[in-house]
DNA sequence: GTCTATAAGTGGATAGAC
DNA sequence: GTCTATCCACTTATAGAC
């Protein structure tokens, strides 16, 4: 139940953010979304047209979220090597897995264009962003080569979103934190000099 | 529908199987079980308990599968780092996801010890695996430190699990291929002389 | 073993009163 | 804007006949 404080649509947007990352669109019903935001089934059909309506504003707003935390590690002043371990070890709530990358996972989510959007659009937002910061460090030697940016920025990408299912497999977030050293044990070998 | 040849219960386990594959558990009624398994409602519920029970069986089959394929490239014969990429490149069908790892984004799944167990316990065996495969690999000069192979292990599983996040997120097969080309840039970096 | 009947509850929504 | 009533299909079974 969100705060009174909060209007009716925002209660009913960030009850189904929380229900979509924790169980899915498939596994997220129209009553539990009532519900945890205390408001009627009128009410939730007022102000949005049905389950996809309501699931597209919640995953956009998630996604928006996403991208200002992976930019607020990312756009930092450090090196180029220094900014994609910020990304890499910033704080996560590791055991819920990612919000977005979990859609992925969803046939419903991936059979309707809209809703498959956001998803799609943040990812290669990332992947986009890891590799000009990858290009950039390769310009100002804070990385040397033989580096690919594209394919670095993927495996970054990959590791992070493969970490979540190995620490909620193992029921531990340190399984998350295993893959990103290994991740960033082998960057190590392409640190430039500091000059 | 599933060859007629094959029992009813094996009917039954092959459509789950197919089913938690590209549904998940939560998108997966029995109703639909047995229609791709062309048994009746009776017929499910005489052979196994509930969906759970049949679930049960349909995720062991798939985990000894997902063993018995990795094993066949893992168990060869090269060096280290060559049946590191033969795992990575093997044949997969990348768009449909890792009928394992896509588990662990099912709440009822990770809910259910029973469920769960099967999961957390082959992609445990595959970060072993690898680690011995790493372990190894430094032992015999085929790879060349600094390497902690139990790290290197998990950003292994890691970037493949999350190469079919960024493949399915994409639409594109290619997106999985260039996170592990990444992954295999760096670790050709570590690559020790052929002796 | 397989079939049909039955059932209480949910899923996802529409209609109209207040 | 919010509430209650109503709707039909689906979910996940159980019971008992064949």
């Amino acid at each position: 139940m969100y705060s009174v404080r909060m209007s009716t649509p925002d209660r009913l947007i960030e009850a189904t953010r929380a229900l979509l990352w924790e169980r899915g669109y498939v596994g997220t019903s129209p009553k539990a979304i009532q519900q945890a935001a205390g408001a009627g089934q009128g009410s939730m059909y007022h102000h949005f047209a049905g389950k996809p309506d309501l699931a597209l504003a919640a995953i956009r707003r998630t996604a928006e979220e996403l991208r200002a935390a992976a930019e607020a590690a990312l756009g930092g002043e450090g090196t180029a090597d220094a900014r994609i371990e910020a990304y890499l070890r910033r704080e996560r709530d590791v055991l819920r897995g990612c919000p977005v990358g979990r859609l992925t996972m969803d046939p419903d989510v991936m059979a309707s264009d809209e809703l498959r959007a956001p998803v799609d659009e943040t990812l290669d937002w990332l992947r986009g962003r890891l590799a000009g910061i990858v290009q950039e460090g390769l310009e100002r030697g804070e990385l040397t080569g033989p580096l690919d940016p594209e394919a670095l920025a993927a495996t970054v990408v990959a590791t992070v979103q493969g970490g979540y299912v190995l620490a909620r497999s193992s029921g531990s977030a340190a399984a998350f934190d295993t893959a990103v050293d290994g991740l960033l044990m082998l960057l190590a070998a392409h640190k430039g000099r500091v000059e």
